[in-house]
DNA sequence: TATTGTTATACTCTATAACTATA
DNA sequence: TATAGTTATAGAGTATAACAATA
C-alpha cells in the first residue's frame, strides 16, 4: 500500500450555509450552557422552566409551554422534578388550573443560576463587537418570526 | 369565581438571552428544513452525510464525523441506510477504511435535495439584507470558535 | 498501540393519542 | 365543547463501552 490519501483534504460544502451554521453555533453555545447547568443538577428544560416562572409568578404550565414552544404534555416531567425538590410550588388557581411560584429555595436556585447562564453568554457574546451583536440579535428574531 | 386572570401578560425573561434567540432561530430553521428534507423520504443525518460525500468523494466515514462532529457510532445507521438505498457505495480503500462516493442515483438525488435546501435557505435568508447577512454568518462563526 | 467500523445500550428531547376533570 | 393537566408510548438524536479487524 502507497501512502496516498483517499480523501486527504476535505471540502466542507456546508460551510457557505447559513442555515448549517446556525445549527452548529446554536450547539456550540448549548454544549456549554448545558455543563453550567448540570453544575446545579438541572436540566435545560428545567433551567428554563425556572427562569420563567421566576419573573412570571402565579402563571400556569399551559402558559408557559405556549411561550417557549413545548408541547404541554412534554413540560410534566419538568414541572414534577421541580416541585419534588421545592423549587416550585402549585396551587390550585381554578379547578383544572395550576398557579405556579417559585419557592424560597427556587428563588436562590434562580439567582444562582442567572450568574451561572450570564457567565456562559459572557464567554460566548462578551467580546463581540456590540453592531455585530445587535445585527445578530436582529437576524435571530427576522428568522424565527419566518417559521 | 371571578374574572380575574393569574397570569394574563406573561414576561419573556428569556426574549433578551441572545443564547436563547439562537437556539429559538435555529429549531425554526430546523423545523423547516426537516419538511423540506422528509418530501425525499430522508432525514437531516441522511441529508447532510449525502451532500458531504457528494463533493468529497473518495472519503471515509471516520472523516466526515469528525468534520460534522458526529461521533461516528452515530453515523452507521445512516450509511447503512443510504447504501441500502442506492445512494451510496462503500469500497475499501485499505483493509479497515471504506471510501464513499455517491451512485448516480444518489448524485441525482444530490441535485434536488440541492434545489430544495437553497429554497428553505430562500424563505429565510432570501430578502434578509446583505450587511445583516454577512454580520449573521460572521458571528456564527465567532460563536463556533469559542467551543 | 492506535484507528476504522461496528454492535449494544441508555438517556434526552420531542411527538401523538387518549384519558380525567373542570370551564 | 374546549381547555388543563396527565399518562403511556414511540421516534429521533446523541452518549459511552466494548469488540473485531487492520494500520
Amino acid at each position: 500500500m502507497t501512502t496516498e490519501e483517499p480523501c486527504d483534504t476535505l471540502i466542507d460544502p456546508l460551510a457557505d450555509k447559513i442555515g448549517y451554521q446556525l445549527r452548529r453555533a446554536s450547539l456550540a453555545y448549548l454544549t456549554h450552557l448545558t455543563l453550567a447547568v448540570e453544575a446545579f443538577d438541572l436540566r435545560i428544560a428545567e433551567m428554563t422552566f425556572l427562569m420563567f416562572v421566576a419573573v412570571n409568578p402565579g402563571c400556569s404550565q399551559g402558559e408557559v409551554s405556549r411561550v417557549l414552544g413545548v408541547k404541554r404534555t412534554n413540560m410534566v416531567p419538568t414541572v414534577t422534578e421541580l416541585v419534588k425538590r421545592g423549587y416550585l410550588v402549585r396551587e390550585a388557581a381554578d379547578g383544572r388550573t395550576n398557579a405556579l411560584t417559585l419557592t424560597a429555595s427556587g428563588m436562590s436556585l434562580h439567582a444562582s443560576l442567572s450568574e451561572a447562564i450570564d457567565g456562559c453568554d459572557q464567554r460566548f457574546f462578551g467580546d463581540m463587537a456590540p453592531a455585530k451583536l445587535e445585527a445578530l440579535r436582529d437576524a435571530l428574531l427576522e428568522i424565527r418570526a419566518k417559521a
